[in-house]
DNA sequence: CAATAAAGTGAATCATGATTCACTTTATTG
DNA sequence: CAATAAAGTGAATCATGATTCACTTTATTG
C-alpha cells in the first residue's frame, strides 16, 4: 500500500472542481452557453482539454450542473421572496418583482437560462426547473382560491401562464436594455390582475 | 443557342421545389425539427441529398422556409380570428382560442414552433414571428385602453405577457394530452382579467 | 529510493449531419 | 444527330466540438 488518497488530496480534487464549475458559471454568465466549450474552460482554469474529463463524466454533465447550480440560486429567491409575505397578492408581487429585478442584473445569464438554444439535455432542466417556478406560483395562488381571495381557476394553469409571461416579455427589454421599472411595475400588474389579485 | 429554359421546365422546377417545401413541413409536422435532415427529406422526394441543394442554398434557408411558411399560416388564422370581432374583449378571447385550439390540432408541430431546440437562423425567426403575434394582441389591448374600455397598461409589454403566458401554458397539455377545454377557457379567463377586461 | 495510483497533457480521433463535386442523365433547339 | 445547359447522383469531404488515449508528472507510503 504505497499509494492513497489523502484527506488533502481528495480535498483539493474537491477544490479544483469547484473552481471549474465557478468558472463554467463565469463564462455562462458572459456568453451564455454556446461560450461554454471544454477547450474555454480548460483554458480559464489553466488545464489539459483530457483533464477535465476527471472531473465531469461529460459536457452534457457539465453544462447540466451549470445549468441547476445557476438555476437554483434564482428559484430560491423567488421562494424566498414568496414565502417573506402572508398575503396573497404581496407574496405574489414578492415573487415577480424578484424574478424580473435578477434578471435585469444579470441580463445574458437570464437569457442563457430562459432562452438560449442549448443542448438537449440542458433543455430537459430548463423544463424541469419551469415546473418548479410554476409550483411556487401554483402553491399561493391555490391558497388565494381556497380562502376565496381570488377567483375560481386552474391554479397550475394561471401558474405555468405567470412563468411565461415573465419569460417572454422580460426577454426584450433584457436584450434592448429597456425601462427597467416601468417593465417590471407592468408585470407586476399584469400578473395580479391575471390572477385576479 | 441549343437550349433555353423553357416555360414547361421552369414551372417544373417550381413544382418540385413545393413538393420539397411540402415534404419538409411534413418532415416537421411529424417529427419536429430534429426529424429534417437533408437525408431524410431526399428520401421523401426519392431525390438525391446534392440535387436538394439546386432547389435550397443550404439548411439553414430551407429550415427557416419552413418555419416561416407554418408560422405564418398560425399567424393568419389569429389574426383573422381577431379581426373578426368588433368588441375588445371579444377579440382577444378569439384570438386566443384560435391560437390553442390550432396547437391542440397538430401538437407536434406547435412544440415545433413554439420551444422546440433549433438551429439558430431558426430561432431568430422564432423571434421575429413571436413579435408578430404581440403586435397582434397589443393593437387590441392599445385601442381598449384608448377607448377607456381596458384600464391604463403598457399595451406592447401586456401583448408580449400573453404570448408568453400561451406558449408557456400549452407546452404541457400539448404534451400530456391535457383537458382541451379547461385549458383553453382557463387560458381565455386569465388573458382577460390580464388586460383588465 | 521503489512502487503505486491518481492528476495532468494535448494531439489524434470520433460523431453527426451538412456540403461539395466529378460525373451522368435529361430537355431543348437548329 | 450535335451542342448546350440544367437536373440529378451519391460517395467523399468538411466543420465543429466533444472525447479518447498513450504517455508524463505528481503525491504518497514503506
Amino acid at each position: 500500500m504505497a499509494y492513497r488518497e489523502t484527506t488533502k488530496v481528495l480535498e483539493k480534487k474537491s477544490q479544483m472542481r469547484s473552481e471549474i464549475l465557478r468558472s463554467a458559471e463565469t463564462l455562462v454568465r458572459v456568453g451564455g452557453f454556446k461560450a461554454l466549450t471544454i477547450q474555454a474552460l480548460a483554458n480559464d482554469v489553466n488545464m489539459s482539454v483530457g483533464n477535465i474529463y476527471r472531473y465531469f463524466g461529460n459536457k452534457d454533465a457539465l453544462s447540466v450542473e451549470v445549468f441547476r447550480h445557476s438555476t437554483e440560486r434564482e428559484l430560491l429567491a423567488v421562494a424566498q421572496a414568496i414565502q417573506g409575505k402572508t398575503d396573497i397578492s404581496q407574496s405574489l408581487e414578492a415573487g415577480v418583482r424578484v424574478f424580473a429585478e435578477r434578471a435585469f442584473r444579470a441580463p445574458v445569464l437570464a437569457w442563457a437560462l430562459i432562452a438560449e438554444p442549448v443542448e438537449p439535455a440542458v433543455d430537459e432542466s430548463r423544463l424541469f426547473y419551469r415546473e418548479a417556478y410554476a409550483r411556487l406560483f401554483e402553491k399561493v395562488i391555490a391558497e388565494g382560491v381556497a380562502s376565496g381571495t381570488l377567483p375560481q381557476q386552474i391554479p397550475a394553469l394561471s401558474a405555468a401562464a405567470i412563468v411565461g409571461a415573465l419569460a417572454e416579455s422580460l426577454l426584450g427589454p433584457l436584450e434592448h436594455n429597456g425601462p427597467e421599472q416601468e417593465v417590471i411595475d407592468g408585470l407586476v400588474l399584469f400578473c395580479l390582475r391575471a390572477v385576479g389579485a
